[in-house]
DNA sequence: TGTTTCCTGACAGTTAACTGAAAAGGCTGT
DNA sequence: ACAGCCTTTTCAGTTAACTGTCAGGAAACA
């Protein structure tokens, strides 16, 4: 499994990347933003192990501009006890997971694999929704009774934020979030909009409106 | 803010509570596993403030069982220096922060309130109620009996106010602010309306009458 | 029993959400 | 550069859902 570890705290990075080679991962590091930018672009990772706290740049951006441009690449977050809110942010903004510094060797393993699992793993890449919708979030894939069908990358970035949390209520700002770089003063009602198109796409029932807050699956 | 000490070391206790006393904070203090307890049936503490090490049983298991019943209650779990496996393990046992002692109060003021803050925090603990019902503050969801349903804003507003106050009696006025912008003279019934319509969707069991004070849940 | 308190169905005003259509913006190939 | 095609954004009229109120009935209490 190709891992990519992004951590400046470099005794911490190498106790992490010691434990994955021995236990037969492929682990690339990086200590910084830019750095793993650019590493994404040139690899394709099994997953990302990500924290949120680097000094030349938030971490999160990384992983939300990763999320905008429709990789679905797997993402454990690593945050220090006190940042409950990183946390919080981290998974909204697409992570799968999170860890909490400082963590135990075997449970990141064991945290690994039930991503790892998640995804590319055998029993079901795909989700099923009500109404017939199965979604393959790594592959960006949507079968609606069977048939594929395609979304374009803005509906893609709306549901896969609200696939990502079934049965959670997302706020309008939250969705909007997923739409337009972070704080975007947005006007208009482009989430309505998107909701009303993938809808027709994917069948009424698979969105559900909660008056007042927002959308869920 | 309520807060729940449990602590055996008496010093360090005292000094604790002198410190949030002057900060303007309620701190009940018990220094055995029994007693906190009792304490926690009989009151809803906004956080607990719990030492893993105590003579009379493990705190951890205090923690644990509390949140299997379902208690969201934020805990900050105090821990000697060498303790390492027990910060992991209060962690994974539901614990929100912790504090190695001999710790500065000013850190246990900041760690009180961050943790507090909170509340919108993942992973979201569902709290299961009688009648069948289970609910996610944060993520705004209700499981009824395994189904997922709907409320409004108002109804929900009135609910959370509730659900975060298991088994305490809230006046109608009380409820009446959660509903509206303070001190907002209501003439109506409105609350019992809600509390109707809320029975409606949750079954009858779940909303108590108190009659002539108000409800709870 | 009489009195008080609570419950709940119905209704109409209000507000939020939906959606069709058109304008604006992008990308591709010629 | 231009044309053609697709996506994104905005706007406005329509539709649907929520809200607060009231009134009659049911329960609790003394």
């Amino acid at each position: 499994m190709r891992i990519l570890l992004v951590e400046d705290e470099l005794m911490l990075a190498d106790a992490v990347r010691d434990h994955l080679l021995a236990a037969g991962e492929a682990v690339d590091h990086s200590d910084s933003v830019v750095d793993a930018e650019i590493m994404l672009r040139g690899t394709n990772y099994d997953v990302l192990l990500l924290d949120l706290n680097l000094p030349d740049g938030k971490g999160i951006d990384l992983l939300r501009d990763l999320r905008r441009s429709g990789s679905a690449t797997p993402c454990i977050i690593l945050t220090a006890q006190d940042q409950i809110s990183d946390r919080i942010e981290g998974l909204n903004a697409g992570a799968d997971d999170y860890l909490v510094k400082p963590f135990d060797l075997n449970e990141l393993s064991a945290r690994l694999s039930a991503v790892a699992r998640r995804y590319s793993g055998n029993p079901n890449p795909f989700i099923s929704l009500d109404g017939g919708v199965e979604v393959d979030l790594a592959g960006r894939a949507i079968l609606i009774d069977g048939v594929q069908t395609d979304l374009t990358s803005r509906e893609w970035a709306l549901f896969d934020q609200m696939v990502r949390r079934p049965g959670q209520t997302l706020s309008k700002r939250q969705l909007e979030e997923a739409l337009y770089e972070f704080g975007a003063e947005i006007e208009s009602n482009t989430v309505e909009v998107y909701v009303s198109r993938l809808r027709r796409k994917l069948g009424k029932e698979v969105i559900k409106t909660v008056r007042g807050v927002g959308y869920r699956v």
